[in-house]
DNA sequence: TTTAGATTGTTATAATATAACACCATGTAA
DNA sequence: TTACATGGTGTTATATTATAACAATCTAAA
């Protein structure tokens, strides 16, 4: 069964900031993004974090949150934009998202020591990638 | 078999800090324990970071990345200081460190697409505490 | 004792993020 | 049409979080 998601249509400065992210083959620094799209119109760090949150509620983008990074989502959108996964290289600080099918299973069926389950999670790997470790 | 740990002697400024921390029902900000040891004679930001480095290296406390807050280790100290759970209330903002064996051991040997395993995490569950629920 | 390492104290500054307010565009309901 | 609600924008100012750089001090080990 197919889940139905909302478009959203990006506004310009919406557009601006996520084509920029998502081009990037890192994640981005709210100031870098700044420094990017002056030229463009975008002159005010409140605007940037406006859209930044925008974004990351819709699923476009995800927030790293031990490197206050922005990085595109990569799994079919908005789907997984509560439930995140990323392994992160201490030595290049190359991230990528994960999207296995069983870390989400598990993690979303998760029960703490009450029983309680959370509907949102978000993780962080960190070691050393593949260049790095040769 | 038991794991032994080297054991750190705090300083006089990581005793402060140290015990701050400990005694505090909710995870701390880094301003908020500058103010609360300013009297004890820590004056400036950069002795509070530093100290929290220092006790996150050693693995007395943790820092809640998603929060910019800090909280002490209650799993057995600074076994778990590369392997942290925690899951916060979105709502009061509680924050409870998860030691669940099942777990660490999945999240320990969990394994990306590529085959590689990570020796270091961080995550964080987000939802609703009993108490706000009802 | 001398050297290495960690810790401290201090001033200044960088980097990250939000408050408050006015204005504008668009959709929709009376 | 009007009016009103919602969400986006632009702007200035400011709050919050964190680090740079440098000198002094302490402590443990050779």
């Amino acid at each position: 069964m197919k889940i139905m998601h909302k478009e959203h249509t990006l506004t310009k400065n919406q557009q601006i900031i996520f084509d920029l992210i998502d081009k990037s083959p890192e994640p981005l620094k709210a100031y870098s993004i700044l420094h990017n799209v002056q030229k463009k119109g975008i002159k005010a760090p409140l605007q940037v974090y406006r859209v930044l949150d925008k974004l990351i509620e819709i699923g476009k983008i995800h927030k790293i949150e031990s490197r206050n990074a922005f990085i595109a989502c990569h799994n079919s959108s908005c789907q997984v934009a509560k439930a995140t996964a990323f392994s992160i290289c201490e030595m290049c600080e190359k991230v990528t998202e994960i999207s296995s099918a069983g870390l989400s299973k598990y993690l979303a069926n998760f029960k703490d020591k009450d029983g309680m389950k959370y509907s949102k999670y978000n993780l962080e790997f960190f070691g050393l990638c593949k260049k790095c470790r040769t």
